[in-house]
DNA sequence: ATACAAACGGAATGAAGCTTCCGGTTCACT
DNA sequence: AGTGAACCGGAAGCTTCATTCCGTTTGTAT
């Protein structure tokens, strides 16, 4: 609904110390839960494993909604450090760099079911987060961009083909439990489709 | 939890005809609902799409998820039957059969979040109906397994792949409005994925 | 036609989870 | 070391659903 900023920076209202601890502890304990359990985590959980009380939670963001873009933003952003970190690597090729960043994406999903789900779900504020979060789109496309001048991938390959296949690959391991360890096959067969097609 | 068995046939007490009549309207009307808007939709809707009360709904089945497992019983049965028809077309190679498969199976999932949801859920008995659902996993076995003789595919390939392959692209399709129309790309792919290797 | 077991509808019940409220406590500034 | 704004905890309020209950209606077998 409302225009999505940054809410941690600006001291718009410098928070007492204790209050500035407690924040930070609700959002590590909802990143926790979160990572685990998914999306559908109540507030009192999170406000014990934070160790406050629900009031506490609740007078530091507004409501639920709130305080899961909050969390996600950082998750976002841990994201692009991975990414970034990848772009970065000059002893492998690009290929080798677009193969690592999806092979990551596949172990960073697996560890995090909440941003699995942000990263396939639509639903309002989610898709704009992700979009809005800087660096992430511009960083995939240029991880395909330099795959694709190299000539290792398919010459028509998008930075949404990387999301898409991360999209598709987590969702696959975050319902691992019943084709046990059968992502890496999936994770192959992908990597397989990606090669440029046949010279003709 | 308890044995899963057929609920439908067993005349183990021949309901009244109106009964009967309901006891239809009501499977009709969840499949409908979840097809549209996933498992989420209220018992109250159901009662009301079917043109009865939420009473007469407990009285045909025990609990909600009794209905919802007797509606992708069906559900799995109509994909059984896909499934089949496509196994006896003998005007395609083996390869055209699977490839013929994989994109029916997303359009399937396209139009019903529902199944998608049972198809990728692992959480008690939607397993277990997949697994129960009689040829579902021996169809995708010689679908699999015929690719493979004929040598148009990945000489290692496996039923579970299929499922994989269907699962994750049932997942993007979905989700297509973040990525619109993209889904096809992500099918592209995996086809190609599927290839043989390089003859070496 | 009559009778009654079975079925019907939908208001009432109860559980679960988000959010608010308020009396007591704590920081931080003088 | 005093004071008040900001903060804290968690009980209570509210909403949303699944499920139950019960007085009324209907199919079917005599």
């Amino acid at each position: 609904m409302a225009t999505i900023e940054t809410a941690t920076k600006p001291d718009c209202a410098p928070l007492r110390a204790d209050a500035q601890r407690n924040r930070e502890r609700i959002l590590a304990a909802a990143s926790k839960l979160i990572a685990i359990h998914g999306n559908e985590v109540e507030m009192t959980d999170i406000a014990e494993a934070a160790g406050v009380g629900v009031g506490t939670l609740y007078r530091r963001f507004p409501d639920r909604e709130a305080l899961l873009i909050e969390m996600l933003r950082e998750k976002f952003a841990e994201l692009v450090a991975t990414l970034r970190g990848v772009l970065e690597r000059e002893d492998l090729t690009a290929r080798e760099r677009l193969d690592t960043f999806i092979r990551a994406s596949c172990e960073i999903q697996g560890r995090d079911l909440g941003l699995h789900e942000a990263l396939s779900t639509v639903t309002g504020e989610h898709q704009a987060i992700a979009r809005s979060t800087p660096g992430l789109v511009e960083s995939m496309e240029r991880l395909a961009a330099e795959a694709v001048a190299e000539g290792s991938v398919r010459s028509d390959l998008a930075w949404e083909d990387i999301v898409m296949c991360s999209c598709a690959l987590g969702h696959v391991i975050q319902h691992e439990d019943s084709l046990p360890g059968s992502w890496e096959r999936l994770l192959a067969i992908q990597l397989a489709g990606l090669n440029p097609g046949p010279p003709g």
